[in-house]
DNA sequence: TGTACATCAGTGAACGCGCGTTCACTGATGTAC
DNA sequence: TGTACATCAGTGAACGCGCGTTCACTGATGTAC
């Protein structure tokens, strides 16, 4: 409520040195994706929300896509930390994975527009980005730990994995289109069975025993 | 090869009207979509390659969103009728199912652009695209038939439905992302051993019997 | 069959806009002596 | 502790660009008489 305004999402800067430029630009990208969609962003806006220059954000960035990068891998980041967290305290490997489920879906929900960042088309580089990567090892991991408390003796879950994340992620944005009803328990439930299928059929095939107890 | 290349996409025009200038303006779109992604797409651009002014685009649409959605009717009814003749030399209905999963993934690869559009954030009026629903009621007819004739009694397979189709917008939007390899075989076969579980659990789920022959 | 005229489907120039990026600059910071 | 100076992180004005859209217009089409 102070004469000039200054943004109010962020600290003050102290002076003519702003003194966490890069971190301010990266936090207002996810506001603007927040607000406006993937789409929606470019950097000019991103330097303005931030109080700065338009030219400011290439003391830090190569360009626009550096910046757009940088975030996508903080989304990454924050997905995977998201993931891991969501299942500490389930009583069982199942519902630990039902739960990451969820925090999967609630993140794409929570956060369209990042989410859609993270995902869209092929990054400056080229190359997979380590954090996606980082991200898919934490399914991979309690994909591993939940078939070895079932007891099958397979090795390598990366077929049931890219199946679950295939399913997770075609439900998010088919939801986000607005393509599955607004109904977000719908979506958990979907969710939720298709991979009870998944897995179970994973156990039949890989350990040859009647899966059960599922 | 005459002195003054017309666009070689379209016919050429008949003197001053062009005669077929929606049909036209529509294919250069998904010529555009297809060379430069769903963001490429630009209306100057598509009145370029239709070898019309930048205006002429306006006496056939309000504006460019509704060109978009057009081409996203389009899409869609032509994927819908693409999935309807993918299984119908097969021999038995698993078989066309199969079909079917391929030609989904077939679609969405070798359209990005088109495929991206159609299926890109809620499109300007909000209703949900007839065209969309059609393409997925052809998916729900194949499951229909599958299910009747594998034995199982239950009526409902919309569920299994959304699951599969979440299952194969999930692999087809990630590998357009290049995050699931490039080799296509592979994604065709997450596709099929996916589908084969998630229906397996339906039958067993819904009718309670014992899945075989699958 | 010929002509007048309403309607239609384009033209082409222009608009305002906001973008990404560059540039020479200047104020702030921190280090060496 | 004080001062000189190199380095750093911003400024602000400007650029060229291409976009979506509007406008008054004109050439082509087709219908009524």
């Amino acid at each position: 409520m102070s004469a000039l305004g200054e943004s109010p999402v962020l600290p003050a800067r102290r002076g003519y040195h702003h003194g966490h430029l890069r971190e301010a630009l990266i936090g207002a990208t996810k506001t603007l994706l927040a607000e406006k969609g993937p789409q929606g962003f470019t950097l000019a806006d991103a330097a303005r929300l931030a109080g700065v220059s338009p030219a400011a954000p290439y003391r830090h960035f190569a360009d626009r896509g550096a910046l757009l990068l940088a975030v996508a891998r903080e989304g990454f980041a924050a997905f995977a930390k998201r993931l891991e967290a969501s299942g500490r305290e389930a009583a069982s490997p199942i519902d630990a994975f039902r739960e990451m489920g969820r925090a999967y879906l609630a993140f794409a929900r929570e956060e369209p527009g990042l989410y859609a960042a993270m995902f869209s088309a092929r990054l400056p580089d080229a190359a997979p980005l380590a954090e996606g990567e980082a991200a898919f090892s934490v399914l991979v991991g309690a994909i591993l730990n939940l078939l070895t408390r079932m007891g099958a003796v397979t090795g390598d879950p990366r077929d049931l994995a890219l199946q679950i994340w295939s399913l997770s992620h075609g439900i998010a944005t088919l939801s986000a289109s607005g393509r599955l009803g607004d109904d977000c328990a719908d979506a958990e439930d979907v969710l939720a069975s298709g991979v009870e299928a998944l897995v179970a059929a994973s156990l039949a095939r890989n350990a040859k025993i009647e899966p059960r107890g599922l």
